[in-house]
DNA sequence: CGTCGCTTTGATAGCCTTCAAGAAATGTGG
DNA sequence: CCACATTTCTTGAAGGCTATCAAAGCGACG
Protein backbone atom coordinates (compact mmCIF):
# COMPACT_ATOMS: atom_id res chain seq x y z
CA UNK A 1 0.00 0.00 0.00
CA UNK A 2 2.51 2.37 0.60
CA UNK A 3 6.16 2.80 2.49
CA UNK A 4 4.84 3.08 6.01
CA UNK A 5 4.31 0.17 8.65
CA UNK A 6 1.25 -0.36 9.44
CA UNK A 7 -0.29 -2.36 12.58
CA UNK A 8 -3.74 -2.66 14.21
CA UNK A 9 -4.25 0.33 15.64
CA UNK A 10 -4.57 1.10 18.88
CA UNK A 11 -8.17 1.86 19.64
CA UNK A 12 -10.18 5.07 18.31
CA UNK A 13 -11.45 4.70 22.05
CA UNK A 14 -8.86 6.13 23.61
CA UNK A 15 -7.42 8.30 20.43
CA UNK A 16 -7.20 11.47 21.36
CA UNK A 17 -9.16 12.76 18.05
CA UNK A 18 -11.94 11.03 18.63
CA UNK A 19 -14.13 13.07 18.39
CA UNK A 20 -13.45 14.89 14.96
CA UNK A 21 -13.16 11.60 13.04
CA UNK A 22 -15.04 8.81 11.93
CA UNK A 23 -15.68 7.18 15.10
CA UNK A 24 -17.48 10.29 16.21
CA UNK A 25 -21.04 9.48 15.43
CA UNK A 26 -20.27 5.45 15.95
CA UNK A 27 -21.90 3.70 19.46
CA UNK A 28 -19.51 1.90 21.64
CA UNK A 29 -20.47 -0.97 20.11
CA UNK A 30 -19.38 0.23 16.08
CA UNK A 31 -15.92 1.51 17.50
CA UNK A 32 -15.00 -2.19 17.78
CA UNK A 33 -15.34 -3.27 14.17
CA UNK A 34 -13.86 0.48 13.40
CA UNK A 35 -10.94 -1.24 14.72
CA UNK A 36 -10.75 -3.53 12.81
CA UNK A 37 -11.23 -1.68 9.49
CA UNK A 38 -8.65 1.37 10.26
CA UNK A 39 -5.07 0.91 10.38
CA UNK A 40 -2.67 3.41 12.58
CA UNK A 41 1.03 3.44 11.67
CA UNK A 42 3.86 3.61 13.61
CA UNK A 43 5.43 6.58 15.15
CA UNK A 44 6.72 8.34 12.06
CA UNK A 45 10.06 9.92 12.63
CA UNK A 46 10.39 13.58 11.42
CA UNK A 47 10.94 14.01 7.09
CA UNK A 48 9.67 10.06 6.98
CA UNK A 49 7.03 9.81 3.62
CA UNK A 50 3.81 8.26 4.57
CA UNK A 51 2.82 7.96 0.86
CA UNK A 52 4.76 9.39 -2.02
CA UNK A 53 3.71 11.02 -5.40
CA UNK A 54 2.65 8.06 -7.64
CA UNK A 55 1.67 5.32 -4.81
CA UNK A 56 -1.02 3.46 -5.46
CA UNK A 57 -3.73 4.82 -3.84
CA UNK A 58 -5.62 2.52 -1.90
CA UNK A 59 -6.39 4.21 1.47
CA UNK A 60 -6.70 7.56 2.43
CA UNK A 61 -5.52 8.81 6.28
CA UNK A 62 -6.76 10.76 8.77
CA UNK A 63 -3.61 12.56 11.07
CA UNK A 64 -3.97 11.09 14.83
CA UNK A 65 -1.05 12.94 16.05
CA UNK A 66 1.60 15.49 14.78
CA UNK A 67 1.85 17.29 11.60
CA UNK A 68 2.27 16.20 8.25
CA UNK A 69 2.72 18.27 4.95
CA UNK A 70 1.88 17.40 1.74
CA UNK A 71 4.29 18.63 -1.72
CA UNK A 72 4.06 18.52 -5.08
CA UNK A 73 7.79 18.73 -7.58
CA UNK A 74 7.45 21.35 -9.66
CA UNK A 75 9.75 20.70 -13.34
CA UNK A 76 12.44 22.93 -12.12
CA UNK A 77 13.64 21.49 -9.27
CA UNK A 78 12.24 22.23 -5.99
CA UNK A 79 8.88 21.18 -4.01
CA UNK A 80 5.88 23.22 -3.41
CA UNK A 81 3.80 22.52 -0.51
CA UNK A 82 0.58 21.98 -0.96
CA UNK A 83 -0.74 22.07 2.51
CA UNK A 84 -0.37 21.06 6.15
CA UNK A 85 -2.18 18.18 8.58
CA UNK A 86 -3.39 18.50 11.94
CA UNK A 87 -5.18 15.79 14.42
CA UNK A 88 -8.45 14.64 12.66
CA UNK A 89 -7.71 16.19 9.24
CA UNK A 90 -8.08 14.59 5.92
CA UNK A 91 -4.36 13.35 4.29
CA UNK A 92 -4.34 11.92 0.80
CA UNK A 93 -8.17 12.12 -0.54
CA UNK A 94 -7.05 13.39 -3.77
CA UNK A 95 -5.25 9.60 -4.71
CA UNK A 96 -8.72 8.02 -5.21
CA UNK A 97 -9.16 10.10 -8.28
CA UNK A 98 -7.28 7.55 -9.90
CA UNK A 99 -5.82 5.42 -7.79
CA UNK A 100 -2.42 7.23 -7.46
CA UNK A 101 -1.36 10.14 -5.09
CA UNK A 102 -0.76 12.89 -7.09
CA UNK A 103 1.24 14.41 -4.04
CA UNK A 104 3.51 13.18 -1.29
CA UNK A 105 2.81 13.18 2.32
CA UNK A 106 5.85 13.84 4.71
CA UNK A 107 5.63 14.10 8.65
CA UNK A 108 6.74 17.08 10.23
CA UNK A 109 7.69 15.80 13.55
CA UNK A 110 6.91 12.51 15.52
CA UNK A 111 3.78 11.46 13.97
CA UNK A 112 0.93 9.11 13.80
CA UNK A 113 -1.84 8.58 10.80
CA UNK A 114 -4.52 6.20 10.88
CA UNK A 115 -5.71 4.47 6.87
CA UNK A 116 -9.18 4.16 6.02
CA UNK A 117 -8.75 1.42 3.42
CA UNK A 118 -10.98 2.30 0.44
CA UNK A 119 -11.87 -1.18 -0.24
CA UNK A 120 -13.50 -1.23 3.74
CA UNK A 121 -15.51 1.71 3.37
CA UNK A 122 -18.60 -0.31 2.52
CA UNK A 123 -18.10 -1.65 6.28
CA UNK A 124 -18.26 1.73 7.07
CA UNK A 125 -21.33 2.72 5.70
CA UNK A 126 -22.90 -0.56 7.08
CA UNK A 127 -21.61 0.81 10.68
CA UNK A 128 -23.63 3.49 9.94
CA UNK A 129 -20.32 5.73 9.60
CA UNK A 130 -21.49 7.39 6.17
CA UNK A 131 -22.43 10.80 7.63
CA UNK A 132 -19.62 11.05 9.70
CA UNK A 133 -17.33 10.52 6.96
CA UNK A 134 -19.31 12.82 4.70
CA UNK A 135 -18.83 15.45 7.45
CA UNK A 136 -15.38 14.68 7.63
CA UNK A 137 -14.52 15.38 4.20
CA UNK A 138 -17.17 18.20 4.22
CA UNK A 139 -15.24 19.94 7.15
CA UNK A 140 -12.26 19.32 5.12
CA UNK A 141 -13.12 20.76 1.70
CA UNK A 142 -14.60 23.82 3.73
CA UNK A 143 -11.06 24.08 5.37
CA UNK A 144 -9.55 23.86 1.68
CA UNK A 145 -11.67 26.72 0.25
CA UNK A 146 -10.68 29.13 3.04
CA UNK A 147 -7.18 28.37 2.46
CA UNK A 148 -7.61 29.32 -1.55
CA UNK A 149 -9.68 32.52 -0.32
CA UNK A 150 -7.56 33.26 1.49
CA UNK A 151 -4.55 32.53 -0.63
CA UNK A 152 -6.24 34.22 -3.15
CA UNK A 153 -5.07 37.91 -1.17
CA UNK A 154 -2.27 39.57 -2.53
CA UNK A 155 -1.14 41.33 0.13
CA UNK A 156 1.74 39.22 2.22
CA UNK A 157 0.12 40.19 6.03
CA UNK A 158 -3.25 39.41 4.83
CA UNK A 159 -2.23 36.28 3.26
CA UNK A 160 0.10 35.24 6.97
CA UNK A 161 -2.66 36.96 9.41
CA UNK A 162 -5.59 34.97 7.11
CA UNK A 163 -3.50 31.39 7.57
CA UNK A 164 -2.66 32.24 11.13
CA UNK A 165 -6.28 32.89 12.20
CA UNK A 166 -7.20 29.33 10.21
CA UNK A 167 -4.42 27.67 11.99
CA UNK A 168 -6.00 29.12 15.31
CA UNK A 169 -9.68 27.56 14.60
CA UNK A 170 -8.11 24.28 14.00
CA UNK A 171 -6.12 24.38 17.46
CA UNK A 172 -9.52 25.52 18.97
CA UNK A 173 -11.51 22.55 17.81
CA UNK A 174 -9.03 20.07 18.97
CA UNK A 175 -8.79 21.62 22.23
CA UNK A 176 -5.69 23.16 22.36
CA UNK A 177 -5.18 26.88 23.20
CA UNK A 178 -5.45 28.60 20.16
CA UNK A 179 -2.98 31.08 20.70
CA UNK A 180 -0.43 28.66 20.93
CA UNK A 181 -0.35 27.28 17.21
CA UNK A 182 1.81 24.27 16.54
CA UNK A 183 4.85 25.40 14.00
CA UNK A 184 6.77 22.36 13.08
CA UNK A 185 7.70 23.64 9.58
CA UNK A 186 10.47 25.61 8.38
CA UNK A 187 9.78 29.26 7.23
CA UNK A 188 10.77 27.90 3.68
CA UNK A 189 7.80 25.15 3.64
CA UNK A 190 5.45 28.31 5.27
CA UNK A 191 6.45 30.59 2.21
CA UNK A 192 5.91 28.16 -0.12
CA UNK A 193 2.65 27.07 1.36
CA UNK A 194 1.36 30.83 1.53
CA UNK A 195 3.00 31.50 -2.09
CA UNK A 196 5.92 34.16 -1.13
CA UNK A 197 9.36 34.45 -0.61
CA UNK A 198 10.72 33.11 3.02
CA UNK A 199 12.42 36.53 3.40
CA UNK A 200 8.52 38.62 2.73
CA UNK A 201 7.31 35.89 5.24
CA UNK A 202 10.71 36.76 8.17
CA UNK A 203 9.67 40.31 7.34
CA UNK A 204 5.86 40.25 8.33
CA UNK A 205 6.55 38.26 11.61
CA UNK A 206 9.45 40.07 12.52
CA UNK A 207 7.31 43.24 12.24
CA UNK A 208 4.58 41.44 13.88
CA UNK A 209 7.43 40.49 16.89
CA UNK A 210 8.31 43.81 17.46
CA UNK A 211 4.61 45.15 17.17
CA UNK A 212 4.22 42.59 20.12
CA UNK A 213 1.39 40.86 18.30
CA UNK A 214 2.87 36.97 18.14
CA UNK A 215 6.20 35.59 19.81
CA UNK A 216 7.94 33.16 18.00
CA UNK A 217 9.22 30.35 20.23
CA UNK A 218 10.73 28.13 17.48
CA UNK A 219 8.60 25.76 16.39
CA UNK A 220 5.35 26.98 18.30
CA UNK A 221 4.42 30.58 17.69
CA UNK A 222 2.19 32.19 20.15
CA UNK A 223 -0.57 34.89 19.24
CA UNK A 224 -0.28 38.23 21.67
CA UNK A 225 -3.07 39.96 19.96
CA UNK A 226 -5.40 37.84 18.45
CA UNK A 227 -7.63 41.06 17.43
CA UNK A 228 -4.65 42.75 15.81
CA UNK A 229 -4.20 39.37 13.72
CA UNK A 230 -8.35 39.11 12.78
CA UNK A 231 -8.38 42.52 11.74
CA UNK A 232 -5.36 41.97 9.55
CA UNK A 233 -6.80 38.98 7.77
CA UNK A 234 -9.86 39.03 5.29
CA UNK A 235 -13.46 39.24 6.76
CA UNK A 236 -16.11 37.50 5.56
CA UNK A 237 -19.69 38.07 6.49
CA UNK A 238 -21.53 36.01 9.07
CA UNK B 1 -34.47 22.56 0.80
CA UNK B 2 -33.51 25.63 -1.33
CA UNK B 3 -34.78 28.11 -3.45
CA UNK B 4 -34.82 26.12 -6.62
CA UNK B 5 -37.34 23.76 -8.23
CA UNK B 6 -36.56 20.35 -7.99
CA UNK B 7 -38.20 17.75 -10.20
CA UNK B 8 -37.70 13.86 -11.21
CA UNK B 9 -34.70 14.25 -13.09
CA UNK B 10 -34.49 13.79 -17.00
CA UNK B 11 -32.73 10.51 -16.62
CA UNK B 12 -28.64 9.57 -16.21
CA UNK B 13 -29.18 7.19 -19.42
CA UNK B 14 -29.44 10.64 -21.51
CA UNK B 15 -27.25 12.85 -19.66
CA UNK B 16 -24.31 14.27 -21.77
CA UNK B 17 -22.61 14.14 -18.39
CA UNK B 18 -23.17 10.62 -17.33
CA UNK B 19 -19.61 9.35 -17.84
CA UNK B 20 -18.25 11.77 -15.11
CA UNK B 21 -21.17 11.81 -12.42
CA UNK B 22 -22.05 9.10 -10.28
CA UNK B 23 -23.42 7.33 -12.82
CA UNK B 24 -19.93 6.41 -14.09
CA UNK B 25 -19.86 2.97 -13.00
CA UNK B 26 -23.52 1.97 -12.73
CA UNK B 27 -25.27 -1.08 -14.35
CA UNK B 28 -28.53 0.35 -16.42
CA UNK B 29 -30.75 -1.57 -13.89
CA UNK B 30 -28.95 0.47 -11.16
CA UNK B 31 -29.38 3.87 -13.37
CA UNK B 32 -33.05 3.94 -13.45
CA UNK B 33 -32.84 3.17 -9.59
CA UNK B 34 -30.74 6.65 -9.04
CA UNK B 35 -33.18 8.17 -11.04
CA UNK B 36 -34.82 7.95 -8.07
CA UNK B 37 -32.49 9.31 -5.73
CA UNK B 38 -31.49 12.42 -7.36
CA UNK B 39 -33.29 15.29 -8.19
CA UNK B 40 -32.71 17.86 -11.57
CA UNK B 41 -33.49 20.96 -11.00
CA UNK B 42 -35.39 23.23 -13.63
CA UNK B 43 -33.68 25.03 -15.44
CA UNK B 44 -32.20 27.95 -13.83
CA UNK B 45 -31.71 31.41 -15.76
CA UNK B 46 -28.57 33.48 -15.34
CA UNK B 47 -28.62 34.94 -12.45
CA UNK B 48 -30.63 32.34 -10.13
CA UNK B 49 -29.58 30.75 -6.53
CA UNK B 50 -28.89 27.18 -6.77
CA UNK B 51 -28.64 27.80 -3.40
CA UNK B 52 -28.15 31.01 -0.72
CA UNK B 53 -25.19 30.81 2.41
CA UNK B 54 -27.23 30.38 5.44
CA UNK B 55 -29.59 27.81 3.63
CA UNK B 56 -29.81 23.97 5.12
CA UNK B 57 -27.70 21.82 2.99
CA UNK B 58 -29.55 18.08 2.88
CA UNK B 59 -28.02 18.06 -0.77
CA UNK B 60 -24.92 18.68 -2.54
CA UNK B 61 -25.30 19.40 -6.54
CA UNK B 62 -23.57 18.04 -9.66
CA UNK B 63 -23.66 20.34 -12.41
CA UNK B 64 -25.68 19.10 -15.42
CA UNK B 65 -25.27 21.37 -17.57
CA UNK B 66 -23.85 25.17 -18.31
CA UNK B 67 -21.60 26.97 -15.34
CA UNK B 68 -22.22 27.96 -11.41
CA UNK B 69 -20.67 30.34 -9.41
CA UNK B 70 -19.68 29.94 -5.85
CA UNK B 71 -19.76 33.06 -3.69
CA UNK B 72 -19.01 34.47 -0.38
CA UNK B 73 -19.47 37.68 0.98
CA UNK B 74 -16.96 40.21 2.80
CA UNK B 75 -17.74 42.05 5.62
CA UNK B 76 -17.19 45.51 3.51
CA UNK B 77 -20.02 44.65 1.19
CA UNK B 78 -18.74 42.69 -1.97
CA UNK B 79 -18.73 39.55 -3.11
CA UNK B 80 -16.30 36.97 -3.48
CA UNK B 81 -16.36 34.55 -6.22
CA UNK B 82 -14.44 31.34 -4.24
CA UNK B 83 -15.32 28.75 -7.59
CA UNK B 84 -16.85 28.44 -10.90
CA UNK B 85 -18.19 25.18 -11.92
CA UNK B 86 -18.33 22.88 -14.99
CA UNK B 87 -20.78 19.91 -16.19
CA UNK B 88 -20.10 16.87 -14.20
CA UNK B 89 -18.29 18.70 -11.34
CA UNK B 90 -19.76 18.91 -7.30
CA UNK B 91 -21.40 22.34 -5.95
CA UNK B 92 -22.00 22.51 -2.23
CA UNK B 93 -20.22 19.93 -0.91
CA UNK B 94 -19.02 22.15 1.98
CA UNK B 95 -22.58 22.48 3.07
CA UNK B 96 -22.16 19.15 4.86
CA UNK B 97 -19.99 20.00 7.27
CA UNK B 98 -22.53 21.70 9.61
CA UNK B 99 -25.78 20.94 7.63
CA UNK B 100 -25.49 24.68 6.62
CA UNK B 101 -24.09 26.57 3.25
CA UNK B 102 -21.23 28.73 3.67
CA UNK B 103 -21.96 30.09 0.46
CA UNK B 104 -23.86 30.96 -2.13
CA UNK B 105 -24.37 29.33 -5.61
CA UNK B 106 -25.45 31.39 -8.74
CA UNK B 107 -26.07 30.08 -12.68
CA UNK B 108 -24.17 32.43 -14.89
CA UNK B 109 -26.39 31.46 -17.83
CA UNK B 110 -29.09 28.93 -18.39
CA UNK B 111 -28.07 25.93 -16.64
CA UNK B 112 -29.37 22.99 -14.10
CA UNK B 113 -27.78 20.79 -11.57
CA UNK B 114 -28.46 17.41 -9.98
CA UNK B 115 -29.26 17.35 -6.47
CA UNK B 116 -27.70 14.79 -4.52
CA UNK B 117 -29.50 14.12 -1.31
CA UNK B 118 -27.62 13.52 1.98
CA UNK B 119 -30.61 11.21 3.11
CA UNK B 120 -30.77 8.82 -0.15
CA UNK B 121 -26.73 8.19 0.22
CA UNK B 122 -27.20 4.95 1.66
CA UNK B 123 -29.62 4.05 -1.40
CA UNK B 124 -26.49 4.90 -3.11
CA UNK B 125 -24.09 2.79 -1.56
CA UNK B 126 -26.35 -0.05 -1.82
CA UNK B 127 -26.16 0.02 -5.85
CA UNK B 128 -22.68 -0.05 -5.14
CA UNK B 129 -22.23 3.74 -6.27
CA UNK B 130 -19.73 4.59 -3.27
CA UNK B 131 -16.40 4.16 -5.48
CA UNK B 132 -18.07 6.60 -7.90
CA UNK B 133 -18.81 9.19 -5.44
CA UNK B 134 -15.54 9.02 -3.96
CA UNK B 135 -13.87 9.42 -7.14
CA UNK B 136 -16.14 12.03 -7.87
CA UNK B 137 -15.19 13.42 -4.76
CA UNK B 138 -11.28 12.90 -5.11
CA UNK B 139 -11.45 14.77 -8.54
CA UNK B 140 -12.81 17.65 -6.85
CA UNK B 141 -10.57 17.43 -3.99
CA UNK B 142 -7.79 17.28 -6.64
CA UNK B 143 -9.34 20.23 -9.09
CA UNK B 144 -9.41 22.54 -6.16
CA UNK B 145 -5.85 22.03 -4.60
CA UNK B 146 -4.62 22.56 -8.31
CA UNK B 147 -6.55 26.21 -8.30
CA UNK B 148 -5.28 26.66 -4.63
CA UNK B 149 -1.46 26.19 -5.70
CA UNK B 150 -2.03 27.89 -8.74
CA UNK B 151 -3.51 30.83 -6.79
CA UNK B 152 -0.62 31.19 -4.64
CA UNK B 153 1.47 31.85 -7.50
CA UNK B 154 2.28 36.06 -7.15
CA UNK B 155 2.56 36.85 -10.50
CA UNK B 156 -0.43 37.37 -12.84
CA UNK B 157 0.26 36.20 -15.98
CA UNK B 158 1.34 32.97 -14.30
CA UNK B 159 -2.34 32.54 -12.27
CA UNK B 160 -4.36 33.88 -15.22
CA UNK B 161 -2.14 30.65 -17.60
CA UNK B 162 -3.03 28.57 -14.65
CA UNK B 163 -6.26 29.31 -14.51
CA UNK B 164 -6.91 28.73 -18.07
CA UNK B 165 -4.64 25.47 -18.49
CA UNK B 166 -6.46 23.88 -15.62
CA UNK B 167 -9.90 25.04 -17.42
CA UNK B 168 -8.87 23.50 -20.99
CA UNK B 169 -8.51 20.00 -19.09
CA UNK B 170 -11.69 20.54 -17.34
CA UNK B 171 -13.39 21.26 -20.71
CA UNK B 172 -11.02 18.78 -22.42
CA UNK B 173 -12.51 15.86 -19.83
CA UNK B 174 -16.36 17.15 -21.28
CA UNK B 175 -15.27 15.86 -24.49
CA UNK B 176 -15.05 19.55 -25.97
CA UNK B 177 -12.49 21.19 -27.74
CA UNK B 178 -10.13 22.34 -25.23
CA UNK B 179 -8.93 25.33 -26.94
CA UNK B 180 -12.20 26.95 -26.76
CA UNK B 181 -13.10 27.99 -23.70
CA UNK B 182 -16.81 29.07 -22.08
CA UNK B 183 -16.57 31.95 -19.79
CA UNK B 184 -19.57 33.34 -18.83
CA UNK B 185 -18.32 34.96 -15.97
CA UNK B 186 -17.27 38.80 -15.68
CA UNK B 187 -14.28 40.36 -15.81
CA UNK B 188 -15.38 41.70 -12.74
CA UNK B 189 -15.76 37.41 -11.17
CA UNK B 190 -12.67 36.30 -12.73
CA UNK B 191 -10.67 38.79 -11.51
CA UNK B 192 -12.38 38.46 -7.73
CA UNK B 193 -11.73 34.64 -8.37
CA UNK B 194 -7.74 35.22 -9.31
CA UNK B 195 -7.19 37.82 -6.00
CA UNK B 196 -6.39 40.49 -8.82
CA UNK B 197 -8.15 43.61 -10.03
CA UNK B 198 -10.46 43.93 -12.74
CA UNK B 199 -7.23 45.72 -14.47
CA UNK B 200 -4.55 43.80 -14.23
CA UNK B 201 -6.87 40.87 -15.68
CA UNK B 202 -7.63 43.05 -18.34
CA UNK B 203 -4.36 43.65 -18.67
CA UNK B 204 -2.74 40.43 -19.34
CA UNK B 205 -5.48 39.31 -21.40
CA UNK B 206 -5.09 42.16 -24.04
CA UNK B 207 -1.58 41.40 -23.66
CA UNK B 208 -1.83 38.14 -25.09
CA UNK B 209 -4.29 38.73 -27.51
CA UNK B 210 -2.20 41.40 -29.37
CA UNK B 211 0.30 38.80 -28.97
CA UNK B 212 -2.12 36.16 -30.68
CA UNK B 213 -1.72 33.86 -28.15
CA UNK B 214 -5.99 34.00 -27.44
CA UNK B 215 -8.83 35.64 -28.95
CA UNK B 216 -11.40 36.85 -27.00
CA UNK B 217 -15.34 36.85 -28.22
CA UNK B 218 -17.22 38.00 -25.48
CA UNK B 219 -18.60 34.88 -23.78
CA UNK B 220 -15.65 32.44 -25.35
CA UNK B 221 -11.79 32.30 -25.37
CA UNK B 222 -10.13 30.82 -27.98
CA UNK B 223 -6.59 29.25 -27.10
CA UNK B 224 -4.66 29.92 -30.39
CA UNK B 225 -1.24 29.14 -28.48
CA UNK B 226 -1.94 26.08 -26.27
CA UNK B 227 1.97 25.69 -25.29
CA UNK B 228 2.51 29.52 -24.65
CA UNK B 229 -0.18 29.07 -22.03
CA UNK B 230 1.04 26.03 -20.68
CA UNK B 231 4.91 27.37 -20.66
CA UNK B 232 3.37 30.57 -18.56
CA UNK B 233 1.44 28.77 -16.17
CA UNK B 234 3.41 27.07 -13.08
CA UNK B 235 4.57 23.62 -14.61
CA UNK B 236 4.41 20.49 -11.76
CA UNK B 237 6.52 17.43 -12.37
CA UNK B 238 4.95 14.62 -13.36
C1' DC C 1 -29.75 58.51 -30.27
C1' DG C 2 -28.41 58.75 -25.59
C1' DT C 3 -27.66 56.46 -21.25
C1' DC C 4 -25.61 53.03 -18.49
C1' DG C 5 -22.68 49.22 -17.48
C1' DC C 6 -18.68 46.77 -18.70
C1' DT C 7 -14.16 46.73 -20.55
C1' DT C 8 -9.90 48.70 -21.94
C1' DT C 9 -6.08 51.85 -21.46
C1' DG C 10 -2.99 55.20 -19.00
C1' DA C 11 0.07 57.11 -15.03
C1' DT C 12 1.60 56.92 -10.35
C1' DA C 13 2.56 54.81 -5.98
C1' DG C 14 3.14 50.92 -2.93
C1' DC C 15 4.41 46.28 -2.09
C1' DC C 16 6.74 42.15 -2.98
C1' DT C 17 10.63 39.85 -5.22
C1' DT C 18 15.25 39.52 -6.12
C1' DC C 19 20.03 39.76 -5.04
C1' DA C 20 23.22 40.11 -1.30
C1' DA C 21 25.13 39.72 3.23
C1' DG C 22 25.05 39.15 8.10
C1' DA C 23 23.09 36.81 12.47
C1' DA C 24 21.36 32.90 14.82
C1' DA C 25 20.60 28.17 15.41
C1' DT C 26 21.63 23.39 14.50
C1' DG C 27 24.57 19.53 13.89
C1' DT C 28 29.09 17.22 13.83
C1' DG C 29 33.61 15.80 15.14
C1' DG C 30 37.23 16.18 18.11
C1' DC D 1 31.82 20.13 26.26
C1' DC D 2 33.62 23.08 22.89
C1' DA D 3 34.95 24.54 18.14
C1' DC D 4 33.69 24.61 13.56
C1' DA D 5 30.81 23.83 9.46
C1' DT D 6 26.27 23.99 7.70
C1' DT D 7 21.78 25.28 7.56
C1' DT D 8 18.19 28.41 8.70
C1' DC D 9 16.60 32.81 9.67
C1' DT D 10 16.92 37.82 9.56
C1' DT D 11 17.93 42.27 7.61
C1' DG D 12 19.10 45.61 3.83
C1' DA D 13 18.71 48.01 -0.88
C1' DA D 14 17.13 48.22 -5.69
C1' DG D 15 13.95 46.92 -9.31
C1' DG D 16 9.67 44.98 -11.23
C1' DC D 17 4.92 44.14 -11.00
C1' DT D 18 0.43 44.91 -9.42
C1' DA D 19 -2.98 48.04 -7.11
C1' DT D 20 -5.04 52.32 -7.25
C1' DC D 21 -6.97 56.35 -9.20
C1' DA D 22 -8.69 58.29 -13.42
C1' DA D 23 -10.63 58.52 -17.96
C1' DA D 24 -11.85 56.99 -22.43
C1' DG D 25 -13.80 53.31 -25.63
C1' DC D 26 -17.38 49.96 -26.54
C1' DG D 27 -21.94 47.48 -26.44
C1' DA D 28 -26.37 46.63 -24.82
C1' DC D 29 -30.75 48.39 -24.30
C1' DG D 30 -34.45 51.45 -24.00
Amino acid sequence: MSLISLRHHEGCALCPTRGLCIARDLSEASLGVLDEIVATSLPMAKGEYLYRAGDAADAWYVVRSGVYKTIVDTADGDEYVTGFYYPGEIVGLEGAADGRFGESAIALGSATACAVVIANLPRIWALGGDRSILRLIAEHERNEKALRVNMSQSRAEVRIAGFLKLLMERTGRLGFDPTCLAMPMSRTDLASHLGLTLECVSRVLSRWRRSGVIDTDRSTLRILKPDALRSTALHLAA
